[in-house]
DNA sequence: GTCTATAGTCGGATAGAC
DNA sequence: GTCTATCCGACTATAGAC
């Protein structure tokens, strides 16, 4: 619970600032310390300093990225829990919107947070650290056996499915959305994220009906 | 059209079956000549030899596998346009499934296969050459207008953003859909692709109803 | 065609001055 | 706490022997 609390000096925030920023354009493998410190205006000695080593530095960023918003799936879920129904659509929502709710809390726009926790999703370049992994675990457990109240008529493995395609969606959109205004010449103009994610949530919620 | 009919010597193809198996497991980044040419049983001056570089290996790699899925995929568009009813299953079917109908002419397992084309879809660390760029232009442009004759009652920005959502559900699937068996911890269990694809291609037929 | 040897670059880590 | 300078390993590219 202390990740979230924590104080941080000045450098310390501008190393997390630029680092979410290029690891959310060129994800997390592809980017050098070089270039990370150059662009917070500190040394690369002040990454030991403060976290060790670079995986200190991606833990530090992923840690601080997904914490708050898993609280808030965990809230969310709460909060539906006592309710008398229990929709997809309803689980959909209180999943998928804390990525954008919470964006708030960082300086980078809501492109680049949504872009960050795409890579967080369907990226898995190395092990997350334990503390947030177990979160991760906390809370895909819940809403697994949430979605399957949810969906009397579908067998576990049914259920596991489109959750993971669910994901799909949401990472590939999150990560790639942008592309798509690029491909269709036109066809598909800028919008808010909020606009976007209820049509992921529109489509998903389509996919669960058997 | 030249792509794929070139011959090539024992250790070239032994160059790009390595570096498809490693692709596929790690991503185009990420991964060195030495593991490379080391899998293939070969030097890393053969690279520069057969393919100029790096780069030129990769784009190798790409154009071997993508080039006959994509004219199967046109193949079956063309099959599909003078019948009467384009459905959208069809459509999915036709885009999707040359994906594992054209695993047998390599000697990639199917899994790995499939995850080399799930980054085919999915990550885009550099330019893929134009040859081959062009081409998926061409089965873009093509499936979309299919798409949206099969969808009458769907705007095009509509329609561009569900075709993008289902490559995501792809997309992922593909790359990580091994994942999800041991996070299942035996709820998903082992099964052939075709199956998994099918269950991908229930998932988008309904997302696309409106 | 295939290999060894090496040049040149860039990465992360770290010692030590201030 | 912050910085410069440097170490050392790994990488791609390439020259040149066979």
């Amino acid at each position: 619970m202390a990740v979230v609390t924590e104080k941080r000096s000045g450098t310390e925030l501008a190393l997390i600032e630029a680092a979410s920023a290029l690891f959310a354009e060129r994800g997390f493998e592809g980017v050098s310390l070089r270039e990370i410190t150059g662009r917070a205006g500190a040394n690369v000695a002040s990454v030991k300093y403060y976290f060790g080593s670079r995986e200190g530095l991606i833990d530090a960023v992923v840690g601080r990225m997904a914490w708050p918003v898993n609280e808030e799936r965990l809230r969310r879920l709460d909060a539906l829990d006592h309710k008398t129904e229990l929709t997809v659509r309803a689980l959909l929502g209180a999943f998928f919107e804390p990525l954008i709710t919470e964006v708030q809390s960082t300086p980078l726009g809501e492109k680049l947070f949504a872009k960050l926790m795409g890579r967080l999703v369907g990226e898995h370049p190395y092990e997350f650290p334990e503390e947030v992994m177990g979160q991760f675990r906390e809370v895909a457990g819940r809403y697994v056996t949430a979605f399957m109240e949810a969906c009397p008529g579908l067998s576990s493995e049914e259920v596991f499915w489109r959750i993971h395609f669910s994901f799909g969606v949401l990472s590939n959109t999150l990560m790639h959305g942008d592309l798509l205004r690029k491909i269709s010449e036109g066809a598909v103009g800028d919008e808010a994220l909020s606009k976007t994610l209820n049509r992921v949530i529109d489509f998903c919620e389509a996919g669960f009906q058997k």
